[in-house]
RNA sequence: GCGGCUGUAGCUCAGUAGGAUAGAGCAAGUGACUUCUAAUCACUAGGUCGCAGGUUCGAUUCCUGCCAGCCGCGCCA
């Protein structure tokens, strides 16, 4: 229809010349028909939809996999949440999101770095210290009032108590100044194991784990500033350093060191950026919460005062979570203590729940958990409607041993038995999938594999419920059961890019 | 005020390199289990694709303006 109007003929006539130069090489083409107002629609021979399926039943776990990353690195950094306090609802986004877009990537032939970034350097690590700080010298005296922007959640108290426990009232004798350094090395740690055991629960593993603080015990912070100052691109205003960002396109400059003599956070950020760029990576894949969007300008700039191209920094906003509970919005934040936690979703919810939850939206789409309504929902969830297909084929496999039907190799069986509309219909679900994952890579969306899953998981519920797969044709039952394999292959496969399992029975 | 994201069925959301009759789940209604698992299946109903212009043979998709919601706009992180 593009042509048409530069060749200036009828779209249909362009139709139809483009259908009398089709040479099908290959004999795979069983008809081709012009529709509406131009479309030409192939109709692939059945042969070829078997052939896919043997491809599938026999390739294992490696169907699917493309190669469009020709195993080059990626680094995924998603999560990065501050050690203050335990993650909540919104971080399981992120990490769902992040874990998901890795496996992705590694699928599509991508060598595949996950790492989280802890900021363990700055006010919130002091505020932090000395948050659990009051809360050990009130277990001894309840009088002592809190401190004003300290963070009010009860795990500090947990942290404090277990201090006591260890350390009895060793650190009230000490100064104030003496103490705050093991409180905050204390609760940092504390907090980090507490992130790390619920990110493992929720099937989130990461490769590396990147300290700020070593960026300045590396003096690689002081080197970007040395670097960015020979370059030329600092400048010195109202006593503080300025990077001209604006140069890149920010909409200001921005402060790498305050007049106090502080570095901002901006500083280190480049310099990780910078360790980033130099381990080699040929794309770097940034994962933000959607309220830092307005940094990534500045990111961007940073990243090619030091010369490093942009164009291989990927930054993806991942939108907040509103939590609703009974359809009423909850406000969140963490120094508030007001919020519910990964660890309270994962206990009521369950990780595949939750997972699948969130991957079933855009990033960019703002998402309401509303906690009432996916428990209500659970066992309704349609991520129990996938994990029943795998299971449902599971069992049939069980069947078929008990009554004495091994699992046919693939070269005795005969695939052109297989000529229901709902068995073509899976062959050509199984043949997409390969596309699937290419295209979902390409776009940096895992949610698209979600979708998938439910409409394979729908073509199989449709036709297990009308046919039998276990018949007393043997050849045929034979056929289908390479069928299932191929379909179990696939759920597989697509479950595990989601870090969902797939379930031998329910 | 400026910027980002979003607005599609009663609800939650897919879908657009511009193209055929806009899809799914839930909720609603009607049906289906002596069979390999009913956490399933079939059918029905449900839409001015936020509003108004523009570009185009053709716009839910691209452009402009407006409206609504969320989020940013520090020498905080």
């Amino acid at each position: 229809m593009t042509l048409a109007s530069i060749e200036k003929v009828p779209p249909r006539t362009v139709a139809e010349v483009v259908v009398a130069n089709i040479v099908d090489r290959e004999g795979m083409i069983d008809r081709v028909e012009i529709a509406g107002p131009g479309y030409v629609n192939f109709f692939l021979k059945k042969s070829y939809w078997t052939s896919v399926l043997k491809d599938a039943a026999g390739m294992g776990d490696g169907y699917g996999q493309a190669d469009i990353g020709e195993g080059k690195s990626v680094q995924v950094e998603f999560l990065s949440a501050n050690p203050t306090g335990p993650l909540h609802i919104g971080h399981g986004r992120v990490a769902a999101f992040g874990d998901s877009l890795a496996n992705l990537l590694k699928a599509a032939g991508y060598n595949v770095q996950k790492e989280y970034y802890i900021n363990d350097v700055g006010n919130q690590m002091e505020t932090l210290g000395r948050s659990t700080y009051i809360r050990y010298k009130q277990m001894f005296d309840p009088g002592i009032p809190f401190i004003q922007d300290g963070y009010k959640g009860n795990y500090i108290r947990d942290i404090a108590q277990e201090i006591i426990t260890d350390a009895k009232d060793r650190y009230l004798h000490l100064p104030e100044e003496e103490a705050i350094p093991f409180f905050i090395e204390y609760s940092k740690n504390n907090i980090l194991n507490g992130i790390r055991k619920d990110l493992e629960d929720f099937g989130v593993l990461f490769n590396n784990w990147f300290s700020e603080k070593s960026l300045y015990d590396s003096g690689e912070v002081e080197g970007v500033l040395k670097a960015l100052k020979e370059k030329g691109y600092l400048y010195e205003s109202e006593g503080a350093l300025w990077l001209n960002t604006t140069l890149f396109g920010d909409d200001k400059d921005r402060v790498l060191v305050r007049s106090t003599g502080q570095k901002t956070y901006f500083a280190p950020d480049i310099a990780y950026h910078q360790n980033k760029f130099k381990r080699g990576f040929h794309l770097i894949v940034d994962i933000w919460g959607a309220d830092h969007h307005g940094y990534e300008p500045r990111m961007r700039a940073g990243v090619q005062c030091l010369g490093y191209p942009e164009k291989n920094l990927k930054v993806i906003l991942v939108q907040l979570v509103a939590l609703l509970r009974e359809g009423k919005p909850v406000s969140m934040s963490t120094r508030s203590a007001e919020f519910v936690t990964l660890r309270e979703v994962l206990d009521e919810v369950g990780k595949d729940a939750a997972r699948f939850m969130f991957l079933t939206r855009r990033p960019d789409s703002h998402l309401d958990f509303d906690l009432d309504l996916v428990k209500k929902e659970s066992s309704e969830n349609p991520v129990y409607y996938v994990e029943y297909a795998h299971a449902r084929i599971v069992n049939i496999f069980r069947q078929a041993e008990a009554r004495g039907i091994p699992e046919p190799s693939l070269s005795d069986v005969d695939l052109s038995l297989l000529d229901l509309p709902e068995e073509i219909k899976m062959m050509k679900l199984i043949a997409l999938y390969p596309e699937v994952i290419e295209s979902s890579a390409l776009a940096l969306e895992p949610h698209r594999i979600t979708f998938y899953l439910q409409d394979l998981a729908t073509a199989l519920h449709n036709y297990y419920f009308h046919h039998r797969v276990i018949t007393e044709d043997r050849r045929l039952t034979e056929a289908r059961l390479i069928l299932m394999r191929g379909v179990m292959q696939v759920l597989r496969s697509a479950l595990a890019i989601l870090g969902i399992r797939a379930p031998e029975r329910m």
